[in-house]
RNA sequence: UCCCCUGUAGCUCAGCUGGCAGAGCAAGUGGCUGUUAACCACUGGGUCCGGUGUUCGAACCACCGCGGGGGAGCCA
């Protein structure tokens, strides 16, 4: 593409008000397009606090009341409340009062799209979560969901860096899938079949005229598919929608999620600890770092302590226990649990929370499961009873990775399959990749959402994505 | 799916033992001040989630239904 072509484009796009507000206010002309937050009318001057989004500050625009001797500005004026969208141009000018290092000295405004305040869902106060889930077309405008929104963004782009710093190549692994034995939980069936005819008909199901000519589903994980590019291109990893129909109702689980899955070859599960460390690490300084505004935003006002505590998880080694320990430090814990720890059971959420929060202190990542509660693909462990399993919990809500050394001996993953009762034929074309030139490999999934309700300290799953799919809830 | 809590003005909530429907914020009007969660005064604003029942009388008690939240399980 040509200089010129993106010199056109540059030239229709406005500075935003975060660059406005990064200049040096020195009287120059600019034109802000945003939404109205707050109006404030004294005798002399009207305030007009606009954002656009570009960052959580709003830029304060005074218009003088000399100006409201225009008859249509006075009457425009009158109709601009919270909410609607408007032009304006003026001077940036150093402002004279406190709270602001700048602000514009309006010449002109223009009222683009009113929102009648009796009308208007949302007002210049502060609303509950719980309200603004019910909005959400709405609630992005507000502060705390505007600040989510830059950092998921923020958060997204810097897992790309991330990989693709460390030689990783992004893959697209598939949404359907025919593979119904993933074994990552529920999954939503996919069909072209007309389900009211099939209903009234009463017969049997022909998936052979089904649209794939069987069964297919949406993908509960990339992994599998990720691990046949894995043995070709080395480092990989999948970024993209993921699907269970589990009926989970829950702060920490959507039926529709984005999953983040690096797969490493010639990689053991130590690797794999060091990998995800460095990974979470990463993107908590960059959070840090880039979304400093909104980090101290919900520090202030969502989580106190939040940036604290994220700056103590840049800096410091994860903590590292085996299963085996974790579950000998449960036992010997001075707290009653629900469900009493003893080794072989799964980890409770309880449990989980126990670790990080009251062992640990912060992360910690725990290894070597018992090979019962984990998936037949990961690597068995010499001692016949663990895998190579590692989950990784941080405080507040429990796990956030869970991943593992693979399997890649045909004969033991073939022996594990068959003591399951799964099918080898199903299960052929990823045997393939232990019959030629398999490796030892190794992955992990992390919860983009559970990433984000971490570095946000926002609490509800449902917040921290744009429009959440979860049991009867499939609005907006 | 199970357990607990909850539903009253646009929002957040109070409403005692069953006895005339309340506050703050928001909105409108006026005033005031380089304001900034603006401030002061006044005004308007209700299917008390829906249904059935108990009662002289139900926002309040009982039952059924619907919505919302939290916790558990499943997991990322």
């Amino acid at each position: 593409m040509s200089d010129a072509f993106f010199r056109e484009i540059h030239m229709t796009l406005l500075p935003t008000i975060k660059q406005l507000l990064a200049m040096e206010p020195i009287g120059q002309e600019v034109t802000i397009r945003g939404w109205v937050r707050t109006k404030r009318e004294t005798k002399q001057s009207t305030f007009i606090e606009v954002n656009d989004g570009s960052c959580l500050s709003n830029i304060q625009c005074v218009v003088e009341s000399a100006l409201l001797e225009n008859e249509a500005l006075k009457s425009m004026l009158a109709r601009i409340a919270t909410g609607a969208s408007v032009e304006i141009a003026g001077k940036l000018v150093p402002s004279p009062a406190k709270g602001q290092k700048a602000e514009v000295s309006v010449i002109r405004v223009k009222l683009i799209g009113e929102a009648p305040a009796d009308r208007y869902p949302l007002q210049k106060k502060a609303h509950s979560l719980e309200f603004l889930r019910e909005l959400a077309h709405l609630r992005v405008r507000t502060n705390t969901f505007g600040a989510v929104a830059r950092v998921r963004n923020r958060m997204a782009f810097a897992i790309h860096q991330f990989f693709q710093e460390h030689g990783f190549y992004y893959v697209h692994t598939p949404i359907i899938t025919a593979s119904d034995a993933e074994g990552a939980g529920a999954m939503f069936q996919v069909t072209t079949l007309d389900l009211d005819a099939l209903a009234k008909s009463g017969g049997p199901v022909d998936y052979d005229k089904d649209f794939f000519g069987k069964r297919a589903y949406l993908t509960v994980s990339g992994q599998l598919n990720v691990e046949t590019y894995c043995q070709a291109l080395s480092r990989v990893y999948t970024f993209g929608p993921t699907f269970r129909a589990e009926n989970s109702n829950t702060t920490r689980h959507l039926a529709e999620f984005w999953m983040i899955e690096p797969e490493m070859a010639f990689a053991e599960l130590s690797d794999n600890i060091a990998l995800a460390t460095e990974f979470i690490q990463y993107l908590v300084a960059v959070a840090l770092k880039d979304c400093a505004e909104d980090i101290a935003f919900f520090d202030e006002r969502i989580q106190p302590g939040l940036r604290e505590s994220l700056e103590k998880v840049a800096q410091t080694p994860f903590a590292h226990m085996t299963y085996t320990d974790a579950v000998r430090e449960l036992e010997s814990a001075n707290t009653q649990f629900e469900f009493k720890p003893y080794w072989g059971c799964d980890l409770q959420s309880e449990h989980e929370k126990y670790l990080t929060e009251k062992v640990v202190g912060g992360p910690v990542v725990v290894t070597d499961y018992p090979k019962e509660i984990k998936a037949f693909y990961m690597k068995q462990n010499e001692d016949g009873k663990t895998v190579a399993a590692m989950d990784v919990l941080v405080p507040r809500f429990g796990e956030i990775i869970g991943g593992s050394e693979r399997e890649w001996r045909l004969d033991v993953l073939e022996k594990r399959i068959e003591e399951l009762g799964l099918s080898k034929e199903v299960y052929s074309w990823y045997l393939d990749l232990r019959r030629f030139g398999s490796t030892p490999h190794s992955g992990f999934g992390l919860g983009f959402e559970r990433l984000l309700l971490y570095v946000t300290g926002m609490t509800n799953i449902r917040d921290v994505i744009p429009f959440p799919r979860a049991p009867r809830q499939a609005e907006f």
